[in-house]
DNA sequence: CCACTCCTTTTTGCATACAATATGCCAATC
DNA sequence: GATTGGCATATTGTATGCAAAAAGGAGTGG
């Protein structure tokens, strides 16, 4: 059922070098994916048997995965009790953003010093990309470049150290899967901030770049919060087997 | 992400829960000790078989620990070669404390709104210690006085989040030891930021108290770097240094 | 003298077996 | 009738065994 990525034996032989991937390292990208699209959804408890047979893999591999994921804060282990997806309470989520906003717009500062003039382009032609997703109302498109356009500044910043915890911090919160409903307001308001924020990285402003980007962080966490009060319940959608009983509070 | 440990849903008021740790959790924080400790050297090789003898446990707790510990940033994951102590390059460094400067910054900031008045006295009494450790030329009660400040100003920001990724680059840099010389100029320096410090924290000017610990972080991070010249360019540079992947996702 | 190859040794990666702990059920008791 | 104790089952934690990959070394050929 499940795609299996990670190429178990025998691909050694042909073109790619880097293909040389361990199985706990592709248990635990498959695991991230299945916790980020919602396939596994947060609070569920995780069965180390029944995981096995899902993904295919022994005991070994899988209970690596998920130390590596409980160190990222994907999963939490209960001793003795097993792991649980991690379930992010409100005041969690006020927290990540918070936190969010820190990192963003230290990104936004260092990027508008460092970014080359063919990154800054690059920027401006997925904004435009991105101006015409919002046209055509088309959210999903709209949603890529998005995150494209906050990825691509984020490398502007020439700080792995910075990515690596802004991306890890980014997959928590991409769980919570609130790239659902976005009102015409909200959608307005977020285009017009991208708009300032191609404009300060143009002018190579970095603590105007880093302030809009807190801003629209602080926007953003207000829309995620208006939707976790509606909808208080997440779709629970039956995991890769529908035998996950989901403890979400 | 939750920062309560223990359990979910009984905790039941009563006494702490025995310390049921388990093993494989026991071996990370050993390690974690060891490699800030510099008993483990940054860079040297972890063999498992001699790890599991001085450790005294089998080679899974300890595979899942070194998994956990890699997540953490604190050791480095060879595929089929074993694990390494994390080793940061110059330019490592400065990315960290650019990190740093943001997540002390930040933390400053929500610090100064959110401490409670005797938390804000529990500081001043540190500073005084501190100040008192300075005046004698004492310089591991100094470092301890300044640690549990810092500490402490984090805690106030009341943010999980905030503090644990805190607490994990803070971790990696530790390993560094750069607690060593410090000359008599940097060290007065020092103690003035933090007299500012405290007293943005006591006036709870949120944005001086943030604009205070970046600078912090800024001449912390000039030290830290001119000792790295001075102590191990030539020797450093030449080896197995190198540039090392640092971010693997 | 250097490089290359093959072989041995070592070390990691994975699977499985065994032990420790939690969960659930049922009866016995107050 | 509710509660508690104990047993049976299930699940997690740990140890060990086996196979694959890498490191090291000896020998041979250029």
């Amino acid at each position: 059922m499940q795609a299996d990525e990670g190429c178990p034996v025998g691909a050694q032989g042909a073109v790619a070098a880097v293909s040389r991937q361990v199985l706990h390292e592709a248990v635990a990208d498959q695991l991230r994916e299945l916790i980020t699209e919602g396939v596994l959804a947060a609070g569920a408890h995780l069965n180390e048997r029944v995981l096995c047979g899902q993904l295919g893999v022994s005991r070994t591999p899988l209970r690596e995965a998920l130390r590596t994921l409980a160190a990222e804060g994907m999963v939490e282990l209960l001793p003795n009790r097993g792991a649980m997806v991690a379930a992010l309470s409100r005041r969690d989520v006020e927290h990540a953003f918070e936190l969010m906003g820190a990192l963003e717009g230290l990104a936004g500062e260092l990027a508008a010093g460092r970014a080359t003039p063919s990154e800054i382009d690059e920027v401006r032609a997925l904004h435009f990309e991105m101006l015409a997703a919002h046209a055509r109302r088309d959210l999903p498109a709209y949603y890529r470049f998005n995150r494209d356009i906050h990825r691509r500044i984020a490398a502007c910043a020439r700080n792995p150290v910075l990515d690596e915890t802004h991306e890890r911090l980014n997959a928590r919160l991409q769980a919570l899967r609130f790239r659902s409903n976005l009102n015409r307001d909200k959608w307005d308001t977020a285009v017009e901030e991208h708009g300032r924020m191609v404009d300060a990285l143009v002018a190579r402003d970095g603590v105007r770049l880093g302030a809009v980007l807190r801003s629209h962080l602080e926007n953003k966490l207000a829309a995620v919060l208006t939707q976790l009060t509606e909808s208080g319940s997440s779709s629970t959608r039956g995991g890769v087997e529908g035998r996950h009983g989901e403890v979400s509070r």
